[in-house]
DNA sequence: GCATCCCATGTACCT
DNA sequence: ACAGGTACATGGGATGCG
């Protein structure tokens, strides 16, 4: 009987591969599917190949072996004769692999077994909508459906939690776990969380630190994980029994930034697993998908394929720059400057110049690997940012569409960021070289245009213009944009129209501006910023919402005349009053917590950092802190010699209002500074503090 | 002997 | 194990001062 589901995990279990697949009716069903690994080796010469065939004939590990034609190397493309090797199990796998890659290239033999399944046998990307059947649970037959076109994604549902520990006879113990709901947040005994999820019956199980957690918690539980491969399965995979387990923050983002959604077209291009998709990073995802590409095209995977010759310094100081760039002014304030950015343009370099690694100069005229790999998602992403306009704000259907979208471009820029990367498979330093040729070359002449047709350029940067020009309007911009899309083959689109804008001064030598830090607002009244204090993520919520505030007080208004008159009066006033909160002890501490990432073992720190004393601190409370860990601080005695005195984790203690009126004023200063207006003295608000 | 400046270094974050 | 860039604290040594 024919069945309809999504995809929703595969792994290889006891030599066989198990599909877990969501039926339309929301019911899970388990099937099994059989998998014989194998992989390729290279005879040296005849009387190696002869020796290979012979010693594996009757060896208990393989089931068949056999002459196939094969290619071995993107940049030759010519077949070679190699050996291929079925095995009877993951285990004989391992063993022959070992043995035969110590004096053989061997092809195909570092990828994971559910990568050779997927990409060999089933064909389909995990995730994807299936019709299949099956008879006694065995596999019969699965077909890929179209979905394509739906930006909902498939109906896995998720579950968030979050571990609360005690203290118990000085050892750390589980205590409950809070479990979020859409929502609401509630917690659960322990003892009841197996229930628990028993009953809600998640698909996807997001929790902090997944492995330990999650091994920990079904060890506790006795739930049949005693055997090592089980936890392999967990601990590599991320799934278990049917369900995925992930960590609660995924390559950069938290799982709700990604929603299924993302993670959906994260599965979908690297052709793996959603749980794998989840952990992997960049690089190994983009692999994933090159070798399936291969793969499909009859090639062998070798282990290594990178590519860097060695070459005369003067000739590497002339190929290998990034992109160029113009410093704006600062210390001005601007009037009517627009961005305008050219759309993904390292993907669209690598595609209309025809760059791959294997053919670093674009000679040839046939598809590359990288143009392979990532141009049907750059039309997908396209056609979804076309289905976007046509979503309301603030719908679910438009966060799907904008999860995917943003999945989608932190896979398209990487796959340029991995082009001349050693760790790249296949990567080329000439490749990424030439990539940023033509960068430099198109927004060269993307300011060029702009110049003749009498527009200034305030500031340019890698793939990003920005410009003004006196009486100027929005089609005007819009109509340039189109020009420099049409001269350079580039899509480039306006980004913002600016009422004003204005470029933070660089910090260490206080004259020239700084690159990607400034702030403006725009005709629409939104304020915009990129750099400055209000979009780092280490700075306090307080002084985050100051300098928002700050900036829209000082801004929002229509004329540079009113900025000077109404505006530099209202933010001052907005200044005064943030001061006066600071100093007399009335913030909320949460308010003025820091930040910051433990990005190293606590032992391992030479400088002895606010944040790492925060940790010890923490630790010496009984917390259990880890690399990856986010420290929350606030600063008590921020001068204190003694570096341990100068933080706290917990607000028990009043706050250091001297250090946090300072960098009130700093984050303050940075914007006037930037905008070139004149206050009498920021000494006045000084004053006022002591 | 102590405060202060200088600067390399370490660390984290942003685009 | 993506690249490239900036900001800023720390702490040891150089310098200044009494």
């Amino acid at each position: 009987m024919q069945e309809y589901g999504w995809l929703l995990d595969v792994y290889i279990q006891d030599n066989t591969a198990v599909l877990w697949i969501k039926r339309e009716d929301g019911s899970l069903i388990r099937i099994t599917d059989s998998y014989a690994p194998s992989f390729y080796v290279k005879p040296i010469d005849w009387v190696d190949r002869y020796q290979i065939l012979q010693s594996l004939q009757d060896y208990e590990h393989t089931k068949a072996v056999a002459e196939e034609d094969k290619i071995v190397s993107i940049a030759e493309n010519t077949k070679v004769k190699l050996i291929r090797i079925e095995t009877r199990s993951v285990y004989g796998f391992n063993i022959l692999v070992k043995r035969l890659s110590k004096d053989h290239e061997v092809y195909n033999a570092d990828l994971e077994h559910v990568q050779l399944y997927l990409f060999q046998r089933l064909r389909i990307e995990p995730t994807s909508k299936v019709a299949f059947e099956h008879y006694n649970g065995r596999l019969l037959w699965m077909k890929k459906l179209d979905d394509e076109n739906i930006v909902e994604p498939p109906p896995f549902s998720m579950m968030r939690m979050n571990m609360l520990y005690s203290m118990h006879k000085g050892k750390r113990e589980l205590h409950e776990i809070e479990v979020y709901d859409k929502s609401s947040v509630f917690t659960v005994k322990k003892e009841d969380l197996i229930d628990y999820i028993s009953m809600q019956n998640p698909d996807i199980i997001v929790l902090p630190k997944c492995d330990e957690v999650a091994l920990q918690l079904l060890i506790d539980n006795k739930l049949s994980i005693s055997r090592v491969d089980e936890q392999e399965q967990v601990k590599r995979q991320g799934s278990w029994g049917g369900r995925i387990l992930i960590g609660d923050s995924i390559i950069g983002h938290s799982a709700e930034q990604w929603g299924i959604a993302g993670l959906v077209e994260r599965a979908r291009f690297g052709f793996l697993p959603l749980g794998i998709a989840a952990r992997w990073l960049s690089n190994k995802t983009i692999d994933s998908r090159n070798c399936y590409e291969l793969m499909k095209r009859g090639y062998a995977i070798p282990r290594e394929e990178y590519f860097e010759s060695a070459r005369q310094l003067c000739e590497l100081a002339e190929r290998d720059r990034g992109g160029i760039n113009v410093t704006p002014e600062a210390g001005i304030l601007h009037q009517n400057v627009a961005s305008l950015d050219f759309d993904s343009q390292y993907p669209n370099i690598m595609l209309k110049k025809r760059l791959s690694y294997e053919d670093p100069l674009g000679n040839y005229d046939s598809l590359g690997l990288i143009a392979i790999a990532i141009e049907p998602w750059l039309r997908r992403r396209l056609m979804l940012k076309r289905i976007r306009k046509e979503l309301k704000k603030g719908s679910k259907e438009r966060e799907y569409c904008e999860q995917r979208i943003d999945a989608l471009k932190l896979i398209l820029v990487t796959s340029y960021g991995i082009s001349g990367c050693c760790w790249n498979r296949f990567g080329n330093v000439l490749t990424f070289e030439e990539i940023n040729r033509y960068s430099r070359e198109a927004i060269l002449k993307a300011k060029y245009i702009a110049q003749q047709r009498g527009y200034e350029i305030v500031y340019c940067a890698v793939d990003s213009l920005f410009v003004k020009k006196n009486g100027a309007n929005r089609e005007d911009y819009e109509s340039l944009a189109q020009e420099i899309s049409e001269k350079t083959g580039l899509p480039m689109s306006l980004d913002k129209h600016f009422k004003f804008l204005a470029f933070g001064k660089l910090k260490s030598n206080g004259v020239s501006s700084a690159l990607s830090r400034y702030f403006g607002i725009t005709f629409d009244g939104e304020i915009e910023a990129r750099g400055v204090e209000l979009r780092r993520n280490d700075v306090p919520e307080f002084i985050k919402r100051f300098q928002a505030e700050f900036i829209l007080q000082l801004l929002d208004h229509d004329s540079i005349e009113e900025v000077i008159d109404k505006g530099l009066v209202s933010a001052k006033k907005v200044l005064r009053d943030y001061l006066s909160m600071i100093r007399d002890g009335k913030v909320d501490t949460m308010q003025l917590m820091l930040r910051r990432d433990l990005r190293k073992e606590l032992d391992k720190y030479k400088v002895r950092t606010s944040h790492s004393m925060a940790a010890i601190q923490l630790m010496k409370e009984g917390k259990d802190v880890a690399v990856g860990d986010t420290i929350n601080f606030f600063f008590t005695d921020h001068d204190n010699k003694n570096p341990a005195c100068r933080v706290r984790t917990v607000p028990e203690v009043m706050y250091d209002s001297v250090f946090y009126s300072k960098i009130l004023m700093t984050a303050a200063n940075s914007i006037l500074e930037a905008t070139g207006l004149k206050v009498e003295s920021t000494k006045d608000y000084k004053l006022g503090l002591c």
